[in-house]
DNA sequence: ATGGGGCGTTTGTGATCACGAAAGCAGGTC
DNA sequence: GACCTGCTTTCGTGATCACAAACGCCCCAT
């Protein structure tokens, strides 16, 4: 139930619990940019104070997952075009060597997996379902960059995906796509094809796509 | 006298204090790889109560600055050689990255400010102060980089700084050197010479040098 | 000497409260 | 009608406390 893989599953922290569950939420684009957030809202709607609120809350500021007003209010961030334009190019570069290193441990069951997945991801496209899509299609990324062994710049990649959760649901919200994922096909194809070259330009491509329509 | 840039210096709260005291020691090599922590304390020594040592040290913990163990002790991590071939390779891919956003914006005044940094690097190298290096062989990194006008991929790079603080501390102790930066005169000189390729590999090199030491 | 058991101490966690400031809202004025 | 001026509510912050788990230490038995 829980898709994300953690580094140690450990005990029911409390504070851990709301993290993990807002993590999700703001990652896969269940709240919108610029909304709203209390601790005593957050710890009624999970049974709990205000102080495993806060502290869930803070570590989620940390990651960039949520903003804090001069004030202290809390609200998932609204992120100017340039800093959308920032974090589409640090996805390019860490994901692209993610990518890289993944290539050379991606066999023939991962492969199919990753089909799977983007079948999974035609779907979600196929029923508008926004916050399925890119759940899916982070599971997409993030199952292949799991071959790369390389948990820091994975953890990297996904604070830049938790940075731009609520973003992309505002995005793909707008622009009513039907269209499967063209790019993550090229991936599979040069992933079979251990093709180097062209598996950074398709991950290249395919990370930083949405952002062309994002011109204002 | 906080050298440190944040997006916005506001109210004299008592956990950014301790956050930002905590984090300078931490990223500038002031505690070594496994030093203990404890939330009463960092309370004792900023004069607060344990709340806000608990959110300052929620806050690095995030960051990747301290590590809990499974029982939620606090402690400066110890980095496995893996990880720090990971930590340096995200540096040369993020780091490179700024540089190159900031040689188009790079006049003279900055190279001069450059140079003086350098200086003081080259002064801490001779007094064998390996926290006054790390503190300002970052400084020159930084003053670079700002230039960019990239704040997300800075405080990536930042992030990464952190997690290497304590272990960089450790390896400038053991290997006294009493050169000074020699990648450093390569990146002002690609800077003048608006040698795009050359400050790239000026860079990467500067930034991965030190880890061929660390073979182990 | 060395390994194991027992106990006092230390530590993180979560709940609760007081406080001051910010936000929202109403009513009144220009 | 728009704007400002109060007031009321809501919010984040920090302090304090009870509790359970862990750590560490000492002592003893082997």
């Amino acid at each position: 139930m829980t898709p994300t893989a953690k580094s140690s599953d450990s005990l029911p922290v409390a504070h851990d619990r709301v993290y993990r569950s807002l993590r999700q939420r703001v990652m896969y684009g269940d709240l919108p940019p610029g909304h709203a957030l209390t601790l005593r809202g957050i710890g009624k709607d999970y049974e709990v104070s205000m102080t495993p609120a806060r502290e869930a809350v803070r570590r989620l500021v940390a990651e960039g997952a949520l903003t804090l007003s001069a004030s202290g209010r809390i609200s998932t961030p609204e992120l100017s075009s340039e800093r959308i334009e920032e974090l589409a190019a640090l996805r390019a570069l860490i994901e692209v060597e993610l990518a890289s290193r993944a290539l050379p441990r991606a066999h023939m069951a991962l492969i199919e997996r990753l089909q799977t997945i983007n079948s999974a991801v035609s779907e979600a496209v196929a029923h508008r379902d926004a916050v399925g899509y890119i759940r899916t299609n982070l599971e997409f990324h993030r199952t292949l960059y799991l071959r790369a062994q390389a948990p820091a710049m994975l953890a990297m990649a996904e604070t830049v995906w938790l940075q731009m959760g609520p973003t992309m649901r505002a995005l793909y919200g707008k622009l009513r796509r039907t269209e499967p994922p063209h790019y993550h096909r090229l991936i599979i194809a040069a992933l079979r094809a251990g093709d180097e070259p062209g598996l950074r330009l398709a991950v290249r491509t395919d990370v930083t796509q949405g952002l062309r329509l994002l011109a204002t």
